[in-house]
DNA sequence: TTACACTAGATTGCATACAATGTCACGAAA
DNA sequence: TTTCGTGACATTGTATGCAATCTAGTGTAA
């Protein structure tokens, strides 16, 4: 796809190629359980499979790769179990993130988070409806002070993001209510600086995003042969 | 240290190294911050560079190790307010573990539990309190079904080893009462099956030993120069 | 003394090449 | 027809060698 022409700095192809390959899976380029061969990115990527190999291993870490030795690499699928113990990790862990981000939430960051929200209301296209939406919810969580807790978020997130895509083709953007009404509770409930309250919403509005997700077994592979 | 003579089978190096440098760092072998030199652990494990590289990747994304393109690899060290949020995301995860774990804790597997915590009382010995310690929470969480939850909460326990070492060394295992108090706490309410308060006997636990760390700044690395 | 440029050595980054392993199609025997 | 080899091919795993980069030490000038 995105050809990279110009040579690589020393030192960078790696992890130039788990950014890329990062990017292409949560985009959607490829599909869960599809096979990914170290050569085909090699020469993507204007490269040798050294720098492959420690890029896929890096993702095989994050969750996004899984790798067998000696036989290949597929992009990772998850069962609806593991889709469910994922955004249940979510409910526990965004509520305390967005408690460490709050402290430095300005007046202006709060409005943009408002349009942001309300952008999400009137899209209609799926992967703007997506895009939207993670970027609501990780500009919450940018000014976090420590790093650790924001980076394990977004691997949760990314390693969902293929499902999350699914079920907004699946069901479309209309009839969310609830859905926004929840982001705006949130952008309200910072405002007024209740952070019980924002990290009970946000709570609630993973969870009932689980919920629907796991109204659709149809979106899953629950046939993993492992 | 552990030299492995026998050549290891086709396509296993890289995961050898990356378990054996994972060992060697838990157990102290390393300390936080000392340079890992690429050449040495190639020829300790008797390979090249590449499987080397390639487990120093996926020990990056665990959080144990830092990498520097160009510069090299660091065993990683954390700030007082890095680990303390390795501890409060522990907080919020661990209870959920334990209810998905619960379920499939037989009696038999609450009373090596409840035999572990009185290991833990009458252990004089820092590296073996540290080892039971580890042991009695893992193996409260060994029966969830899925793993991905289990992987994450011992990832945030390697990342932190090194500092509950430092701590342990530091002020003994002496005067633990209320630790092993809640050890027991959480023994007896699993037996009750009252899957609430081991929950929020757990919370508290984890909660008790960030405060216990926090009161001694003087373990970590705090002018981190980054 | 301090600050800075410069060089030699050490170390990392990666392309190439080859060995080890897995996959799959084909054919023979049950 | 099905099952089980069997071999050619595709792909992965890693050792080697060289280029790029960093580091530390030395010397020079302010």
């Amino acid at each position: 796809m995105s050809q990279t022409d110009s040579p690589l700095k020393h030192g960078s192809t790696a992890v130039a190629i788990a950014d890329g390959l990062r990017h292409a899976i949560l985009h959607g380029d490829y599909q869960p359980g599809e096979r990914i061969v170290q050569d085909q990115l090699a020469s993507k990527y204007g490269g040798s499979r050294i720098p492959v190999r420690e890029a896929l291993r890096q993702l095989e870490s994050e969750g996004l790769v899984r790798l067998v030795a000696n036989t290949g690499a597929w992009v990772n699928s998850l069962t609806m179990a593991e889709c469910s113990e994922v955004y249940q990790t979510r409910e526990r862990l965004e509520p305390l993130l967005l408690r460490y981000s709050a402290e430095t939430l300005t007046v202006e960051k709060i409005s943009e988070l408002e349009s942001l929200a309300n952008r999400m209301e009137s899209s209609s296209d799926g992967e703007e409806f997506l895009e939207l939406d993670r970027e609501f919810h990780l500009s919450m969580y940018r000014g976090a002070s420590t790093s650790m807790l924001r980076e394990l978020v977004i691997r949760l997130w990314n390693t969902t993001q293929p499902y999350r895509r699914a079920y907004t083709q699946l069901v479309g953007t209309d009839n969310r209510r609830i859905f926004h009404a929840e982001h705006h509770m949130m952008v309200t409930a910072l405002r007024d600086g209740d952070l019980d309250l924002a990290e009970q919403v946000l709570s609630m509005h993973i969870r009932r995003t689980r919920l629907h997700l796991e109204r659709h077994p149809e979106l899953f592979d629950d046939e993993k042969t492992d």
